[in-house]
DNA sequence: GAAGTCTACGAAATCGATTGCCGTAAACGA
DNA sequence: TCGTTTACGGCAATCGATTTCGTAGACTTC
């Protein structure tokens, strides 16, 4: 048999070991370093942390919560975290979290609206002290519903008609793209858009379309195509373009990973990127630098927004007054789209 | 001011609705329905029920552990969720602890045995029941450190002897690879191995070279090179032996990410695959299909294994007895690989 | 030197749920 | 008829930490 797990130590033993009560013991422990001899002499200080220490005390997080009606805890809900996106924008938040004691939940939601409700449902039923949720949806209430609920939360990489989030500023994304296409003179441009219900496509989509028509060029409707962020998704979306006998010298996809499908498609159909087709992705995902190609691609900080996203909800959590961030995006010029009058650069 | 989110109702403020104690109360709620009229007259159980449901009443988990000692928590450490495999493994653990109503931490140990031990302690101090890791390394013996303390643990995805795990049958994977590259008369095979302390490195490399040693072809040393699982140290790793003057006819990656990053350096140095070189990849992930030439691969089943490694949590937290799982690889035949004299596949 | 002001703690009430131990009745068995 | 189950459910102790009152003594202050 394995040795029996020690019994803990809890702020009840320290106080018989150090012959104070446990008021002492739980003010001593629970101050800040520089607060501590506020509550007690020096050498009860010293004592008490020694013990602690000796008997590898760690709070009981339950009996804190419970008298506390306070977690440390928040949830994230993803779309998926099989999404290279959202996976890193969750290592921001981690990061950030662990820097404040704070532990995180998360789950996919899969942007399935069904999903979403339930297993936001078990979040909360955790007690969690908020929510993060990069999955909003621009054509669903769900997340309002929550809010007037007091429910404290931030959205973040995408964002939401009156809710706090910290995403990319996806309309100048789009900008970018289309000031470069209009650069390289190639403006014959398809999207494949993501997916409708998420700002991040319909930002990135309009603000190329904006910009675009700006300069006097428009974009057909069928030259927008909205199937999803992922390459199968990219796949199916240049696929049908071309089926429907549509022939653009650029292709801008909202996400790398779609732009990566399309690239398959484009060479299985045996035209050369960057030469006929210029090819744009979203975020500078490693793979962009990698794939065959390397991808012209908008670098979005996407480690920074989750701990962004993270600070904000703690702000809010603590009933400050907070807004909305966006964070700057940048065009990294690359091979894919290397067509220019100018150098290769 | 938002309206405020109303006080939730307790256990206590049931009993007092429906004019019984709270043991009664917690003694309905906590039963499973078949069980429930045990310890109440129906009249009774349908009275507690309603009252629950129309007041919108959930448990509070902290309050339940406390008394319990037990939190329905597990934590989950990967090497990291921006590791596909790992997102993926991971939705499976997500799925089957939903259905048994339990919630997960999930954090990034970025194959960093520090953070892995501070992360781990982490989620030990916040009460989990149990852990499963996703990161467990050849080389280190934090892992059994951690369970001479009584601390029940699984691992998925890697192995280590002397622990329960859930994994692909990594061994058996690399053999299929032989297999298949003996068949193909390619056996000048260079192995982008991944990391070496990593369990699924060293079975996927180990089953490759036996096969092909049983078949009297021997890997020469040199041919070897580990340099992590993702597109990055791929292209590392290919370049590295293309610059060391080796000209395999084959390459096996023990990740698809890697061999997509060694596809692109072959590509650059004018190599063409699969004709001077056939590539093989590992865990059939969708970019595998999707990159420029479709790749060979080992299909390893992802999902099941994270359902299959909590579900054996749960057991061992049972007290039952388990027994580690090996999942069976399939070989996936594709573009990249078909050079066969037989047909294309 | 009387009245504040600190300093350093302690007592005890909570937080919400679980559970072992009992008590009371009605039903049952022989 | 009388002892024994069985059904139904209350009492009260706990789990571990936090926090509101207090209090006793030391120190100031005018």
């Amino acid at each position: 048999m394995a040795q029996q797990r020690a019994r803990a130590v809890t702020q009840r033993g320290l106080a018989e070991l150090a012959g104070v009560s446990v008021a002492t013991v739980s003010r001593v422990l629970g101050s800040p370093p520089d607060q501590r001899h506020r509550w007690a002499a020096p050498e009860t200080v010293r004592t008490i942390l020694a013990l602690a220490e000796d008997h590898g005390y760690t709070r009981n997080p339950h009996a804190a919560s419970l008298r506390t009606a306070r977690s440390n805890l928040v949830g994230v809900m993803v779309p998926r975290l099989q999404d290279f996106v959202l996976a890193t924008i969750y290592e921001g938040i981690e990061e950030a979290a662990m820097e404040n004691g704070i532990n995180t939940y998360v789950m996919n939601s899969l942007d399935d609206t069904a999903l979403q409700r339930t297993r936001t449902r078990a979040m909360i039923d955790r007690r969690v002290d908020g929510l993060i949720f990069g999955d909003a949806h621009l054509d669903d209430t769900f997340l309002d519903e929550l809010r007037e609920q007091g429910v404290p939360l931030v959205l973040t990489s995408r964002r939401r008609e009156g809710h706090v989030s910290v995403t990319c500023d996806d309309y100048l994304g789009g900008r970018l793209v289309a000031e470069h296409l209009l650069e390289l003179g190639r403006t014959d441009v398809v999207v494949l858009a993501g997916l409708e219900f998420a700002s991040t496509a319909y930002d990135r989509t309009r603000g190329l379309i904006d910009r675009l028509a700006e300069a006097g060029v428009e974009v057909p409707e069928n030259h927008l195509i909205y199937r999803g962020f992922d390459t199968a998704a990219g796949r199916q979306a240049m696929g049908e373009i071309l089926e429907a006998g549509i022939r653009p010298n650029a292709v801008f996809a909202t996400n790398d990973f779609a732009a990566i499908g399309a690239l398959g498609v484009l060479q299985d159909h045996g035209f050369s990127v960057p030469n006929d087709v210029a090819l744009i992705g979203y975020n500078d995902t490693p793979l962009a630098e990698s794939v065959g190609i390397p991808m012209t691609t908008i670098r979005s900080k996407m480690h920074l927004m989750g701990r962004e996203a993270l600070l904000t909800l703690l702000a809010l959590i603590a009933g400050k007054e907070v807004s909305s961030q966006k964070l700057e995006p940048e065009l990294i010029v690359r091979a894919s789209s290397a067509v220019s009058v100018r150098g290769t650069r």
